[in-house]
DNA sequence: GTATTTGCAAAAGCTTTGCTGCAAC
DNA sequence: GTTGCAGCAAAGCTTTTGCAAATAC
C-alpha cells in the first residue's frame, strides 16, 4: 500500500479525532485541510480496514445506521454507548482477551479482529430514568419547554 | 404493542429461520406467504428491536453493509463469522456474562444489550489459507455461499 | 512507460417517510 | 370515534462504480 498524502491525512484526522468518526465526518474534516472526494475517503477507508490499520464500529447505531471508524491501537478495548445521553466509553479488561484466546483455542478459529460492543445506561441517565418513571407513570407529559 | 398477523408471522419467520436473516431477505421469504409491504417489515423490525425482542447484527459485515436479525433468546450467546467460507456460528461461554458484569459493576452501567462478533478463519479455512500462502501471496476472498 | 490513485458524476443499495385507506378496540 | 397498522410510492442517505485525467515510481 502506498501511503500518499491524502492517505496520511485521512489517518491522521482518525488518530487526533476527538470522537468516533463516519465517512461523512471525516470527508468533511479532510475538505477543510484538503480538495478530496467522496469516493477517495470511502476507498481509504475501506483499504485501511483491509490492512487491519482501522476497525469498523456501530456504536450500537446509537445516531443511525452508519459505521465509525478507529485508528487499531495495542491496546484492545471495546465500546460502550448510552442510550441515554449518546456518550461512547472505552473500556478495556483482561477479560475480553481472555474470551478471545478461549475461542480460538477451543474452536480452532484464527481470530483477525472481534467487536465487542455493549448499550444501555451510564450511572447518571440510569439515575434520571428511574426518576422519570416514578413521575411519569400516573401523569402524563407536560408539552416540551420552549427552546 | 399489538401482535397483528404480520407482525406474528414475521417473529415466526425469524425464530424457525435456519440462517441469519436480513431484511431483504426477510420481506422475500414473508411475501411468499401473504402480502406485505417492505416498509412494514421495516417498521416492525424497527419495533420488535425496540421492544426488546430481536437483536441486530452485522456478522462482521461479510456479505455486505447490511443488517440480520435474530429473535432473542434466554441463551446469551455471540457469533464467530468465517472470512474464508463465510460460515457463521454461534458460540456461548461463561466469560461472556462474566464480562458484562464485571462492566456493569465497575462503571455503574445498566447493561441493555451486548454485541459480541469475532472474525477470523475456522479451522479448515485457516488451513487451507496457509497453504495457498506457500504457493500464491494473495488473500482468500470470502464468496459465502447463498441460500 | 506502467501501475496506481483520484475526481467526477451517476448509479446502486438499503432504509425511511408522507399520505391514504383500513382495521381494531 | 379514536388510535394504530399497512400499502404505496417517492424520497433520503450512505456507499459503490466506470471512466478519464493526474500522479507516482
Amino acid at each position: 500500500m502506498r501511503l500518499t498524502s491524502r492517505r496520511r491525512a485521512l489517518l491522521k484526522i482518525l488518530e487526533e479525532a476527538d470522537r468516533h468518526l463516519d465517512a461523512a465526518a471525516l470527508l468533511e474534516v479532510a475538505q477543510q485541510q484538503m480538495e478530496i472526494d467522496r469516493a477517495t475517503v470511502y476507498r481509504t477507508l475501506e483499504l485501511f480496514k483491509r490492512e487491519g490499520l482501522i476497525d469498523e464500529l456501530d456504536l450500537m447505531h446509537l445516531r443511525g445506521e452508519m459505521h465509525y471508524y478507529e485508528v487499531r491501537t495495542a491496546k484492545e478495548h471495546f465500546h460502550f454507548a448510552c442510550f441515554g445521553c449518546g456518550r461512547v466509553e472505552e473500556i478495556a479488561t483482561p477479560l475480553f482477551e481472555q474470551l478471545k484466546q478461549e475461542v480460538g483455542r477451543e474452536k480452532g478459529f484464527t481470530i483477525q479482529t472481534a467487536r465487542l460492543e455493549i448499550g444501555g445506561y451510564c450511572a447518571e441517565c440510569a439515575t434520571s430514568a428511574s426518576q422519570r418513571r416514578d413521575s411519569e407513570s400516573s401523569a402524563p407529559m407536560a408539552s416540551p419547554p420552549e427552546t
